[in-house]
DNA sequence: ATTAGCACTCTCATAGGGAGAGTGCTAACA
DNA sequence: TGTTAGCACTCTCCCTATGAGAGTGCTAAT
């Protein structure tokens, strides 16, 4: 265990760290912390945390940075969290009713505010259930012989697609199988709705029955992703090199985003921090995300996260990616009534 | 007007400058074309061309580079198009029916095809009617006192909200209401829509249906984009420096780069190439954008584009963005049956 | 345990100095 | 008159060197 003086020195060289991303010396953190001890000493103990693997140095004599080792057990026993003032929270909340109410606008919108919060890259992921159900599927009849076969799930994502039906049934027949269909299949899952496909006696209907549950299933299979502020993130020193920058951009895409996120089931009071290669996927090994979950229990839910370098001022977005989480779950609340 | 000697000249000037990024010098051009003059006369031509704006150089004893009235006469008078081979397009054809048949699976796959054959950005717009008309509105119980109002529009988008409905109605009355509403709203446009409230006798109807005409209008505001290739984009030289880099990274999104598509109103048999300050807006001005649309006259139409840099493979790109409108006017016929 | 002092190391910014590429111009040539 | 050889001149780019500065690690004294 670290003692408690070689705790605070590793607080301040992982705070200065964070905010100059430039390596930090002995020099530097006792003239700006006044402390009442020599450089020399300094050095001392800062070698000790070298030895113990929290911090290390780019070449012989620059100063020192934080190693993932530093971050975690920065972010785990030191950091300090800076609180959301009453005005940033206003602020915030004040966007949310400015737009129209609607899951995918205010999602959005928590992606865009977030990553301005913060100043690198956040992403917000629908809200899905593990295992969704059918509210309702609708017939829209195009043309003869073909129909647009809308289902609203309830996790409140729709699926279409388009189905063959009858060449001689049009919009009011198509109406009437919708309403037999629902009246079956309504609040069941995929699976479930499988199962009943074989009691119709009809043999459209049944074919129907197994598309719809195609269609169910697939609301369980790649959620939604907003994704904002990557330009900020890579404006960011750790990207001043080109091929730095085309290696993230070639990653923050949704479809390597949804990737790395992988769904949580529940939401999650805190937010878990993963730092460097505590990420599974390699190229996030330079990175590092703060996640949390949003929703309810057994209901459907989403993710929150922040990504960037893994100097990132943890004390700032942690808090804000637990409150965004929060936020997201009240106004979920609110839609549901 | 241009020599031939001249044109011939600027088209080599044009073609080296696209293939190697770099100054063009009068010995590159004899030495690789074998032309039968020297490179004194080329000089002699390439100070003529200067003279009258077809290129500059970027200092006193570097290669040319051309200008953007240069690549204009480039593209409209000199380059050869490339032809798309059978095997190529047998390729491309392929991946279309290997994905399930749906529009968006498509114009996802169209945008990731393109760019990857264009090594460009491609963008590619959600086909829309300039005036959507509804197909049918479908109202799902939520709660009590609210339900997503669902309407399918006939350009086969679909828009959603959440309304009030009274307390007391269920699925099955406002199955009714939705039915009552799609018997006389059914195929009409926004405005139509909106003239129709005042006949409906309930308060809830002429609600509801205005929230429907709303609901109409939001389908023609935004198209969806399917963006794709910036990596490759920005590995070009022209974004070597992070500065530039940052920029490009700023605009290509969705939100700006509607902007800069602006919807066209019928499907355009050839495709537009707007170079440089050819783009209304400044932030395109270091860039190309080849644009195209699909779609049926008169019906719903939507676009195909190809961004890059001034220097970019005109006879290569132009045909393809062409042969990309046409082919996902094809899949759009064979989605209407 | 702490500290002053100092040698040593490594980076970074700057300047200098070819080498090389390419032009523009002039004068000779067909 | 159009073409060409020749050559001075210009500008970039890369390499090297060099010095300043920052910072450490170590030693010896407190």
């Amino acid at each position: 265990m670290l003692t408690q003086r070689r705790a605070d020195i590793l607080n301040l060289v992982v705070d200065e760290y964070i905010g100059t991303a430039a390596p930090v010396s002995s020099r530097a953190l006792v003239d700006r912390h006044n402390l009442d001890v020599s450089t020399a000493t300094v050095r001392n103990e800062l070698a000790a945390l070298e030895q113990e693997g929290y911090i290390t140095h780019p070449y012989t004599s620059a100063g020192r940075i934080p190693s993932n080792t530093g971050y975690r057990f920065y972010v785990e026993e030191l950091m300090a969290e800076e609180p959301i003032g009453a005005d940033e929270r206003r602020t915030i909340e004040h966007q949310f009713y400015q737009v129209a109410p609607g899951l995918d606008e205010w999602l959005q919108l928590a992606a865009s505010v977030l990553a301005a919060a913060v100043g690198n890259v956040a992403v917000v992921a629908r809200p899905q259930r593990p295992v969704p159900h059918l509210r309702q599927a609708q017939l829209v009849h195009l043309r003869p012989g073909a129909a647009l076969l809308v289902g609203v799930l309830d996790d409140g994502s729709i699926q279409e697609r388009i189905v063959a039906v009858p060449e001689d049934e049009g919009q009011p027949e198509l109406l009437a199988r919708a309403s037999r269909l629902n009246d079956r299949l309504s609040l069941s899952d995929s699976e479930r709705i499988r199962t009943i496909a074989p009691q119709f006696e009809d043999d459209d209907d049944r074919r129907l029955t197994l598309e719809i549950a195609d269609l169910v299933a697939e609301g369980a299979s790649a959620a939604q992703l907003f994704i904002e502020g990557i330009r900020a993130a890579l404006a960011q020193p750790e990207f001043s090199t080109t091929d730095r920058m085309l290696d993230a951009v070639e990653h923050l895409e949704a479809y390597e985003l949804r990737g790395a996120l992988r769904p949580p089931h529940s939401p999650d009071p805190g937010a878990r921090v993963l730092i460097g290669d505590e990420n599974e996927r390699s190229w996030l090994h330079d990175w590092t995300m703060v996640i949390s979950a949003f929703g309810e229990p057994g209901g459907a839910v989403g993710s929150v996260a922040v990504l960037g370098p893994t100097r990132m001022h943890y004390g700032h977005t942690i808090p804000r990616v637990r409150y965004f989480a929060r936020l997201m779950t009240d106004l979920l609340h609110e839609l549901d009534g």
